[in-house]
DNA sequence: ACCCCGTACCTAGCGCATCTAGGTACGCCC
DNA sequence: GGGCGTACCTAGATGCGCTAGGTACGGGGT
């Protein structure tokens, strides 16, 4: 629909996935619907971002994929957080934070 | 020296650059090395991102550059902030005050 | 005398995440 | 029958930041 106004920031596409899935297993249409809700579409998930992404990620060890059935009984394949994807998101969650602190030292200054 | 941990998250050394130089001109090392000092070197600028980034954005009529001398009697280039620049400082802030604030209720939701 | 470090600037080319813009397939609704 | 929503996927372009080089000069150490 509307493109985003602005590109995602690089990087964060990974911590929102690894951070949605934190939830519980989802399937990847679902992924990009959770989080484009949650931030009112603030944050936009493009398809063409999401999907290679979500194979990134998956080749890295941090997800995997299983395929399940939705309610209609069509094959969709459900991605859920591994144990590496755990740790993965507590490190990027820390990064995430400390550059958000920077930043603010940078932007508000005492 | 120390290459940076991680990259910089795209996009944000414009509005890094944009801030410093609304406290007053500076020539692009001392951009970097205020942003690093402020930071605690959490945020690094490599002189290979941020003078193609001065250019940038010189070319899109945010900052201007006038030369003059150093303390030593060496020309130096002196940026500065134009109007546009200030209205894209104002800008850029407040988008990523949005996307932080967006980032936010994905990590910490209620 | 020599070399290294720090200041200050610059560039070519690489890597990589995101986007654009397409595609497939199926079910529902008007 | 056409369009919309779900759900998945891919090729190629774009654009930013980085690596790794380069220039030039002055000061400090040995």
């Amino acid at each position: 629909m509307t493109p985003p106004s602005r590109p995602l920031l690089q990087g964060t596409l990974d911590l929102l996935v690894l951070r949605t899935l934190a939830w519980g297993p989802r399937h990847g249409y679902a992924i990009a619907r959770w989080i484009e809700e949650t931030t009112h579409d603030v944050l936009r998930v493009e398809e063409g971002s999401l999907y290679p992404a979500l194979y990134r990620m998956q080749k890295k060890g941090w997800i995997r994929s299983d395929w399940g059935e939705s309610e209609l009984g069509k094959p969709i394949r459900i991605y859920s957080l591994t144990v590496k994807g755990r740790a993965e998101l507590r490190a990027q969650s820390a990064h995430w934070d400390a550059v958000v602190a920077a930043m603010a030292k940078v932007l508000r200054p005492a």
